[in-house]
DNA sequence: TAATATTTAGACAGATCAGTATATTTTGGG
DNA sequence: CCCAAAATATACTGATCTGTCTAAATATTA
């Protein structure tokens, strides 16, 4: 059984919309490269910003799906290093463009459209995810430590189209580490 | 003597396209934002492209001046801090959408345009500048922990529009300070 | 095979896009 | 005041944008 148009259309738009942006990939385009007429596009999603929405939603659970399945079983002491080797093989293998909810928020939060809506309460799904992690790993609910793990991921994120990501990775490491030494509840 | 057409064409553009992004902002609307007509802005511009470069290096310039400012005279143990603070101040006042040259990769990158080079090229500059900071601070070149500071910076940018600018900004502190701690020669 | 759902082809809409040509008006400096 | 530079108004390209309509062809399924 090979995949349904539907599926296509969303690897397509996941990839263009990725890769060149939102604006700047088009509707006639995008079906196009699917191999896709644009009515074809318009029976299964209602305008390009609800499409845009499924790409992200469609990512993002399978983002925060590989992260869930790194921390679970990791029990106290390794939750928070699994997640973010999980985020880290995530960044080489999928991210080298950066962060696509960055990208959408940044495209669209001038309008306050739903589509940056969407992107932040993305953020805000990931930020419960990460806040999860660390109290498995160190038994204590801690916002503060829960953003500012958020916060060097984004950091790698951004900066992988400047560095590389072998780079940014090995940052990530780096400053968790450094979190670690001085926090010693959320020590490896 | 009141301001140049050009840079009337200048302030708006930057304002238009760090709020509402670079695809999304039409000539047309520019112009009349500005209250100039097409032709003025051709007239100094060679194109939108050409006005998008100029708009990113001149605040970049600013901002890369006034981290400069912050940074000169602190000498051992405190230009980091300096900067970082400098760095603060320019989120909360200027960057409640986040980095405008992050932006501008997000949206361009993808067809290797000149923009994304140009991005790439800035934040290049930024890293020179912190470090030369850090070598102030703590007497070496130290390039990773220079991409560390990079980061987190980086993070803080990519988390204004999701955390709101206090929260980031007590982050970048936080983060500074698991630094400083673990790194004793990066001590304030 | 027959009924139904999906996909296609292709034309069409109205708006906006970046950029140009030209002729007129306004402005500022000597 | 005069001249040159700058800015204007206006019309024009040709391309692209998202989205719609209809009728024919193709798959799927019962």
């Amino acid at each position: 059984m090979r995949p349904s148009k539907r599926d296509v259309v969303l690897d397509t738009a996941e990839r263009l919309f990725y890769n060149e942006g939102f604006h700047a990939t088009g509707i006639d385009r995008l079906a196009s490269e699917a191999g896709v007429v644009r009515m074809t596009l318009y029976n299964h999603f209602a305008s390009k910003e609800a499409l845009i929405e499924a790409v992200l939603e469609r990512r993002y659970a399978r983002y925060m799906d590989d992260l869930r399945d790194a921390v679970a079983g990791r029990g106290q002491g390794g939750a928070i290093r699994a997640l973010a080797e999980r985020h880290c093989d995530w960044l080489y293998e999928h991210s080298t463009h950066g962060c696509i909810v960055i990208k959408a928020i940044g495209e669209f939060e001038g309008h306050d459209s739903p589509i940056a809506a969407l992107g932040r309460r993305l953020k805000h799904r990931l930020l419960t995810l990460i806040a999860e992690a660390v109290e498995l790993d160190t038994g204590v609910r801690d916002s503060g430590t829960s953003e500012q793990i958020l916060m060097i991921l984004e950091g790698a994120n951004a900066l992988v189209p400047v560095l590389g990501s072998e780079r940014a990775i090995r940052h990530v490491h780096a400053l968790l580490a450094h979190l670690r030494r001085t926090q010693p509840a959320v020590a490896a």
